[in-house]
DNA sequence: ATGATGCACACT
DNA sequence: GTGTGCATCATG
C-alpha cells in the first residue's frame, strides 16, 4: 500500500499537489519537502497524507518527493488549522500562511542594541496595590479563558512586572506563554529584563538571528524546552506546547501588524490562537488602539489600571507651546529648560518624527517643489549628504541652485527633520553633548548601541531623533522630554491620524521623569487649540477617545465597520487603471447592501518607485459581508487577471498610506 | 511565483 | 525565415 501526500507551496495560488515517496520514513504531515513542480526544485509544505491520487490523476503521473527537509514535525495539527484560518481570513493561500509562521531566511538585518548580559534585573520583590489587584484579577481561579484583560496603565507604572508574575504563575501551573513586544531592537530592554527573569526557561526570537539560530530556538520551544518565548509579531505562531496565557505588550503598536503577504495582525491571530487552545489573552498599554478602547467600553475586554508610576517617578508636567513666532525650531520655553535640566545634570530627549534636514526645495515666487523622479512625494534635503533624497524608495539628487521653472534663486525650506534640529540644537548649545538616533545613523559605526550606552551612562546631554527614541527606551536620568513639531502626521490623509499622533505624544512624554519628580514635557506646536494636542498634553485618554470614537462613528470607520483594501502595482498607469476598475466592476453586484466601496481611486500616494498605485476599499459593519465578497470576486479576477498589475489585499489594514 | 508555450510583429 | 516581446497557461 503506497501513500501519497499534498503539498502546498509560498505562491499565490492555493492548489495542493500530490507525490509519491520511497522512504516512507521520514515523510509526515507537518514537515517540509524539496519537490520538483514544474521545471524546478521548490520547498513545499507536506499538509496531508492520502491513500489515493486525485481525481483525475494517474498515479504514473505523480512525482516523487525529493527529500524531506524536516526530521522533527514542523507544524502540528493545530499549526495547521491556525494556518488554514489565517490563510481564509487574510485571503491568501494556505502556503503562504505556513511561511508566515515559520522563522524562514531573508529578514533583514536589525542593529542588536547592547547586550548588557551581566546585569541581571533584580526582582521586584514588593508591588503596588494596583499592581497586586492586577495581577489577582489576571490570575483568579475563576477566570473564563474567554475573558480578555487590558493593562491600561501610564508609562512607567509597573506593567511589566505583572506581566512577568501572571507569566510566572502560568509557568507554575505547567503553562506555556507568549510574550509579544513591538520590535525587538526596540523594546531590548524588555526582551533582556524576561530573558533574565526565566533564564533558559524563556527563548527570543528576534530578527539579528541568523535563520538557522531562529530555527533551532523554534525546535527548543516546540519541544517544550522554553516555555516562555519573547518576540516580536511572528513569535504569536512560536509552537509552544500547552499554551496557557499570551501577553500583548504596547497593543497599540503598528508593528504588530505585518507589512507583506499575508498582511496579519498579531492581535488577530493572538485572539484566535487563544480561542482554539483555551489560552488566556492580556494585553497593556498607555495608549490603547481605538480597536482595543472600544471593546473595553462595551465590557468584552476587562480593564485594569494602573495609575500611579511606581519607582517614585511623578508624572511630568506638560506643556503645549506655540512655534508661531519662532525662528528656528526651538521655542524659547524649550531652550530654557534644556538649560535648566543640564544645570540639574539629567538628560534632555528631543523627539521630531521626520527624518532630514527639511523639506527642500520649495520654490517662494511660483511654489515649484522638487519631488522623486520614481515616487509622488517631495524629496528631503540631507544636509551631511549633501542630497536631497526620497524616504520612500532612497532616489537622492543634488538641490537645484534655482528654481528650474521660474529661475528664482531663493531657496525655500519648508518644515525640518532631525537633520536640522541637530545643526540648531549644536548651534545653540555647544557645550553640550548631543546626539542623533535614525533611521539615517542608526546602520553607522558609533550608530544605536554607542549612543545608548552612552546616553544611559549620562555623557550624553541631548539625545534627539524619531520614533526610535519614543519607543520602550528606559532611561533614568531623563528629565526634559521635547516634541518639536507635534503635528507632523497630524494632516495625513489616513483616518487614524490622530490616534497615532496622540499615542505618539503620550509615550514619548512618558519616557521623562520615571525616577523622579519634576519631570517636564515642552510640545511645540502651530496648532495650540487642536483637540488632539490639547489631550495629549493632558494626557487625558478617555478624552481623547470619547470624541474620536464618536468621530469614527459617525464616519463609519473602524471600530465601528470594517475594511478590506485591495492595491493594484503596476508600471503603467493605464493598467493599474484597468485593473482596479475591473475588480471594482467585479466586486460591486457582489455587494450586500449593508456594505460600500470606497473608491475606486488613486493610493495617497499615487506613485512610489514608478509604480502606480490605485486601490479600493471594502466597508461594512461586518467583516462577513465583505469578506465573502472578497473572496468569491478574487477567485473571479485570479484567471484573466490583467499583466504586469499586482494585486495586494489587506483585511483589516492599519495604514491607509 | 515562475518557467514553458504560443502567437505577433520585426528585421538580417 | 528566424528572432524578440509579451500574454497565457500549468505546475502533481
Amino acid at each position: 500500500m503506497s501513500s501519497f501526500y499534498d503539498l502546498v507551496f509560498d505562491i499565490p495560488a492555493e492548489q495542493s499537489f500530490t507525490y509519491q515517496i520511497d522512504d516512507k520514513e521520514k515523510a509526515a504531515v507537518g514537515k517540509r519537502a524539496m519537490v520538483p513542480l514544474g521545471r524546478r526544485d521548490c520547498l513545499g509544505y507536506i499538509i496531508a497524507e492520502r491513500e489515493n491520487p486525485p481525481d483525475g490523476v494517474k498515479p504514473e503521473a505523480l512525482k516523487k518527493i525529493r527529500r524531506v527537509v524536516d526530521d522533527k514535525i514542523l507544524f502540528d495539527e493545530k499549526s495547521l488549522e491556525l494556518a488554514r484560518w489565517m490563510a481564509r481570513f487574510y485571503l491568501c493561500s494556505t502556503g503562504q500562511a505556513l511561511s508566515a509562521m515559520i522563522p524562514s531566511g531573508r529578514r533583514v538585518i536589525v542593529p542588536v542594541l547592547p547586550d548588557d548580559e551581566n546585569e541581571v534585573t533584580v526582582p521586584t520583590l514588593c508591588i503596588s496595590d494596583e499592581q497586586a489587584d492586577a495581577l489577582r484579577a489576571i490570575t483568579s481561579k475563576k477566570n473564563d479563558p474567554s475573558q480578555m484583560f487590558y493593562l491600561y496603565g501610564v508609562t512607567g507604572s509597573g506593567k511589566t512586572e505583572v506581566f512577568i508574575r501572571a507569566a510566572q504563575h502560568m509557568l507554575d501551573a505547567g503553562k506555556s506563554v507568549i510574550y509579544l513586544v513591538p520590535e525587538i531592537s526596540l523594546t531590548h530592554q524588555t526582551a533582556l529584563m524576561i530573558g533574565s527573569r526565566f533564564g533558559s526557561q524563556s527563548a527570543t526570537l528576534h530578527s539579528a538571528m541568523t535563520p538557522s539560530a531562529r530555527l533551532a530556538e523554534w525546535m527548543r520551544i516546540r519541544k517544550g524546552e522554553a516555555p516562555i518565548v519573547v518576540g516580536p509579531r511572528s513569535a504569536v505562531f512560536a509552537p509552544v506546547p500547552n499554551l496557557g496565557l499570551i501577553i500583548i505588550d504596547e497593543e497599540h503598536d503598528g508593528s504588530y501588524k505585518s507589512g507583506n503577504t499575508p498582511r496579519y495582525h498579531a492581535r488577530q491571530i493572538a485572539l484566535k490562537r487563544c480561542s482554539q487552545e483555551g489560552a488566556h489573552l492580556v494585553m497593556g498599554s498607555a495608549t490603547p488602539s481605538a480597536e482595543a478602547w472600544k471593546l473595553m467600553a462595551d465590557g468584552s475586554i476587562k480593564r485594569l489600571n494602573l495609575s500611579r508610576r511606581i519607582s517614585g517617578g511623578g508624572m511630568p508636567e506638560i506643556k503645549a507651546v506655540s512655534l508661531a513666532k519662532t525662528d528656528g525650531c526651538l521655542t524659547k520655553e524649550l531652550k530654557d529648560e534644556i538649560i535648566k535640566t543640564s544645570q540639574m545634570g539629567k538628560q534632555t530627549i528631543l523627539f521630531l518624527n521626520r527624518r532630514g534636514f527639511a523639506h527642500f526645495y520649495q520654490c517662494p515666487d511660483c511654489g515649484w517643489e522638487q519631488s522623486c523622479k520614481r515616487c509622488s512625494v517631495s524629496l528631503t534635503w540631507h544636509k551631511s549628504k549633501g542630497r536631497c533624497i526620497c524616504h520612500y524608495c532612497g532616489y537622492s539628487e543634488a538641490p537645484p541652485a534655482s528654481c528650474p521653472k521660474c529661475g528664482c534663486v531663493q531657496a525655500g525650506y519648508r518644515g525640518f527633520g532631525t537633520e536640522m534640529i541637530e545643526d540648531e540644537v549644536r548651534r545653540t548649545f555647544p557645550d553640550l553633548m548631543i546626539r542623533r538616533i535614525d533611521a539615517d545613523t542608526a546602520g553607522k559605526r558609533g550608530g544605536l548601541e554607542d549612543t545608548l550606552l552612552l546616553f544611559k551612562s549620562g555623557m550624553i546631554d541631548i539625545l534627539l531623533g524619531t520614533q526610535m527614541v519614543a519607543k520602550g527606551l528606559n532611561f533614568p536620568g531623563v528629565r526634559l522630554v521635547g516634541v518639536v513639531f507635534a503635528d507632523t502626521g497630524l494632516h495625513l490623509p489616513d483616518f487614524r491620524a490622530a490616534e497615532r499622533t496622540f499615542s505618539l505624544i503620550v509615550q514619548v512624554a512618558g519616557r521623562a521623569g520615571r525616577y523622579f519628580p519634576d519631570s517636564k514635557v515642552i510640545v511645540q506646536t502651530l496648532r495650540m487649540d487642536d483637540p488632539v494636542i490639547t489631550r495629549s498634553c493632558a494626557l487625558d485618554v478617555s478624552g481623547f477617545f470619547d470624541a474620536e470614537l464618536n468621530q469614527r462613528k459617525a464616519l463609519g470607520f473602524p471600530p465601528y465597520s470594517r475594511l478590506i483594501r485591495f492595491t493594484i502595482r503596476s508600471k503603467e498607469e493605464k493598467r493599474a487603471e484597468a485593473a482596479i476598475t475591473r475588480l471594482a466592476k467585479l466586486i460591486r453586484p457582489m455587494l450586500p447592501k449593508e456594505a460600500d466601496m470606497l473608491g475606486p481611486a488613486e493610493c495617497p500616494i499615487g506613485v512610489i518607485n514608478t509604480n502606480y498605485r490605485k486601490q479600493l476599499i471594502l466597508r461594512s459593519a461586518s467583516m462577513g459581508a465583505i469578506h465573502a465578497a472578497s473572496e468569491e470576486a478574487l477567485l473571479h479576477y485570479e484567471k484573466g487577471k490583467d499583466a504586469k498589475t499586482y494585486l495586494e489585499v489587506d483585511v483589516d489594514p492599519v495604514s491607509m498610506l
